[in-house]
DNA sequence: TAAATTTGTTAGTCAATGCTAACTATTTAA
DNA sequence: TTAAATAGTTAGCATTGACTAACAAATTTA
C-alpha cells in the first residue's frame, strides 16, 4: 500500500501534470511545502515505482500508471467532498481539509458506498469531475466568465481555485454552481463586470471572473 | 497532535487498564502486534507526554490525561460504527476496520456532524458506550447470558467480543441487538444452552453465551 | 530455595520522510 | 557570450517507529 505522503505528491504531480505535461521539482516542493531535496529523493522513489519517469535535470513526466493510481486518490477526495456536502450537510468552503484526509482510507467499500448513497455524481461541490473507478475523467469544456460579453446569459458550472476565502466570498455574494448569470458591462479599462444573477446585481472583478467557469 | 501510532497505543493500553487498573507490557504487544521493545520505547515516550507513569519493571498506570485521551479517540471510533452502520448501510462485521482508520482523523466538526447526525447515540452497534465529550464513558451493568437460569427472559444489549467471525455467526443465527431470548433449558455436563427467540430455538455453547451481555 | 521460565530492558540497526549546507547544471540577463 | 540567477542534486543528519540480539529482573516451578 502507497503511503500518504506517496499519495499526496503524486496528487500533485498529477494536478500539475494536467496544466504542463512536463512538472518541474519546483512546482511540486511549493505545493507541498516541503524543501527541493525531499522532492527530488521521493520523486526517484516514485520512479523506482514506475508511477514517473525521471532523467537526471529533465522535467517530470507522469507515466499511465502514475496517473491510474493519482485518479483514484482524487476520485476518493471529490467523493468524500460531494457527501461531505450532501449527505452531512458542510458548507462547500469546509470540506477540503476533510477529505485531504479522508482520501488516504484504504477502504473500497467505504468509497463505493459514498458512491451510491450519491448516485454516482459527476462532479464534486466545486463542480470538478470526479474520476470513475476506471480512472477516467470526464474534461469539462467550460469558459471563464471574464470572457463573456455584455449581454450573455451563462451558467456558472465551476471554479477554477477553491481556497476557503475563494469559496467564503462566493457565499457572501450568494454565487453557487446552477446560478444563471446575466453580464450587463464590462468596464474597459480594468475589466470588471456588472453582473445581474438571482434578482441581484453585483460588480466582480476580473480576477473573480476568471475563476468562475461557464458555460 | 498525536501520531496514529501513539493513539492507537493508547486505546490499547485505555482498554487493558478497564481489565485490570496496572497494564503490562505483554498484553500491549499482543494486541498491537508489535515486538516488546518496540513497546517499551513507546511505553516511555507516552510516559514523558504524561499519559501513562512508568518506572522500570513496574506494571504500567494510565493517567487521567491519557484515559481522557483515549476516550476521545473510542469516542470517533465508536461514533464512526455507528454511523457507518445506521447512515451508511454497512453490516456490524464491517465496520470496525474502517472505523480502525477513521478514528485518527483530525477534523471535531466531522464527528460532531455524525454525532448530531446519529442523535448522539449512547452506544455503538455492537453495544459498546460511546464517550461523551467530556470523556466519560457510561458503566454498563450487563449480565453474561451464561449466568442466566432456565425460564429467564433477556433481552441482548452487546457482545463482549466483537470479532468478524463472531459477528457472522450471529448474524447466521438472526441474533441481534435487542432481541428478546428466553432460557429454556442449560445442560448440566457442557453448560449448552437451548433458547428461544424470534420464533426460533437455538442451541449456543457456553462459550457464545458468556460473550452475549443481556439485561 | 535454587533453577527454570517469563517478562521487561538496553543497545544497536533499519526504513521512511523530512531537513540544511554545499555543489552542479541549466536558464536568463547583461 | 559571459555572468548572474534559478533549478536540481548530493551528502549528511534528525526523527519516528519498527526490528533483533543480548541481557537483567521478576515470577513460577521443582
Ligand atoms: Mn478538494
Ligand atoms: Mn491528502
Ligand atoms: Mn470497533
Ligand atoms: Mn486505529
Amino acid at each position: 500500500m502507497n503511503s500518504q505522503s506517496i499519495e499526496n505528491y503524486l496528487k500533485v504531480i498529477f494536478n500539475q501534470a494536467i496544466v504542463t505535461d512536463e512538472v518541474n521539482t519546483t512546482g511540486i516542493a511549493q505545493a507541498l511545502e516541503v524543501s527541493l531535496p525531499s522532492v527530488n529523493s521521493m520523486v526517484k522513489k516514485l520512479a523506482g515505482m514506475g508511477l514517473l519517469e525521471y532523467e537526471k535535470y529533465k522535467p517530470l513526466k507522469i507515466t499511465e500508471k502514475g496517473r491510474q493510481t493519482a485518479a483514484m486518490i482524487i476520485r476518493k477526495h471529490r467523493l468524500t467532498e460531494m457527501y461531505l456536502v450532501e449527505k452531512m450537510g458542510f458548507g462547500w468552503e469546509e470540506v477540503h481539509d476533510i477529505a485531504e484526509q479522508l482520501e488516504h482510507i484504504q477502504s473500497p467499500e467505504f468509497f463505493d458506498r459514498m458512491d451510491e448513497l450519491l448516485g454516482h455524481p459527476q462532479r464534486d461541490p466545486h463542480g470538478s469531475p470526479i474520476p470513475n473507478k476506471q480512472g477516467h475523467i470526464a474534461i469539462l469544456e467550460y469558459r471563464m466568465l471574464s470572457d463573456c460579453k455584455p449581454g450573455e446569459k451563462v451558467e456558472l458550472k465551476a471554479l477554477a481555485h477553491t481556497s476557503d476565502e475563494f469559496l467564503r466570498y462566493l457565499n457572501s455574494k450568494e454565487l453557487a454552481l446552477g446560478v444563471q448569470v446575466q453580464v450587463v458591462e464590462v468596464e474597459v479599462y480594468d475589466k470588471n463586470m456588472t453582473v445581474d444573477y438571482e434578482g441581484r446585481r453585483e460588480v466582480l472583478s476580473a480576477l473573480v471572473c476568471s475563476k468562475l467557469l461557464v458555460s
